[in-house]
DNA sequence: GTCTATATTGCGATAGAC
DNA sequence: GTCTATCGCAATATAGAC
């Protein structure tokens, strides 16, 4: 039983940490707020943390890398050629991953100031390439006629503003499920590419891993 | 001549403090840069604001109040009765707003979080009416079956996250101009529609006032 | 590990001379 | 109006007892 539902005080930190990051930003987040909310002094928090921008870095820590990897494996498990099968994949992915860690992504893209230079840059370089990976699979399914392309980047900032969007204000138990959302987005995403039956192909495909 | 190009202090310090804010966020700010970059020493600004946070608020100001009547205006000033007329109207005049005014906006959506309770709930609100009165005219597109609505709440998302994602990169002589910018987002909204012609109806109507 | 001090820094804001 | 000097406070971070 080791290891399981157990939160040990780092991971009580984080979380709620994450939540005023959230709600109230970093910088107006003060660490007397974060060490009553995990129910510490302050002093204590140091025995688990190394400073408060490490907390930060702690926090947003790999979100960008996760999502960049977490898309590539569903593109990768989709075994069609068709590359609207494979943009859909990545969208459900996407905005999957937006929702379920919705505090977390809006903190990566919030705070993305807070951060010192070199982890800032970073996480610049790893967005640019998860960027360009979605404007690839755009790409294709425009080279492939199955989309008309207007301008692959504007494409992706579409795709990307949507779901940081939904970061901001997805959260259980709302108006829209989850699946549902992936599906609506999924349509948009697919309308905006004049992809032929956008809307029957975006249905009942929103369950991503 | 009175009143022509020249800025008076107080301006001076909105200017400068408006660039910090949205390079480095409102808690970041220091009112020594902003002094410095105003030219002037900490103590003299308070010759011209009252404090930190009513510097905030002067600058988000009245920016949704702004952005609600420009775009009422761009709707009213349409003879057409066609409701993807009047709809397209809007979005020129929301896109172009977005864009001519990145910083304003960009902090107003920011710093929402860092204004008082009372100047807060203003702009929820203020910002709902905004987005009724879109959800209306697309909703108007929908009852004459010139549009598809998927869910009216959710493609006005879509043109406000949009925007706001416009705004926090977009800067004169970047790669595209601000009248492909409203066009090829215009593009995307009657696409997201379902709107016949999608195309052809966004070209060349980019000239929102 | 927890806590109660406390050191140190830098902030917003003010006072008062010019 | 400008400036210099400073107040008062709250923040991060540390020291050291338990």
């Amino acid at each position: 039983m080791a290891g399981s539902a157990e939160r040990n005080s780092a991971q009580v930190i984080r979380d709620e940490a994450a939540k005023l990051f959230f709600e109230r930003g970093y910088d107006a987040t003060t660490l007397r707020q974060v060490a009553s909310a995990a129910g510490l002094k302050v002093g204590s928090l140091y025995n688990h943390i190394g400073s408060k921008e490490d907390l930060l870095q702690q926090i947003m820590g790999s979100v960008i890398d996760e999502l960049l990897e977490r898309v590539q494996a569903c593109v990768a498990e989709v075994e069609s050629k068709d590359p609207v099968d494979r943009l859909q994949a990545a969208l459900a992915g996407h905005l999957t991953f937006h929702a379920e860690r919705a505090q977390q992504v809006f903190i990566g893209n919030a705070e993305l100031r807070s951060l010192p230079q070199e982890a800032r840059e970073n996480v610049v370089k790893k967005r640019a390439e998860y960027e360009s990976f979605l404007a690839a699979l755009v790409d294709e399914a425009g080279k492939a006629k199955l989309a008309e392309v207007i301008d692959s980047k504007i494409h992706v900032y579409s795709f990307v503003a949507q779901a940081t969007h939904v970061a901001g204000w997805y959260h259980p138990g709302g108006r829209l499920s989850l699946n549902e959302i992936v599906e609506i987005y999924t349509r948009l995403a697919l309308r905006e590419l004049n992809v032929a039956d956008a809307d029957e192909r975006a249905v009942g495909k929103a369950l991503a891993k």
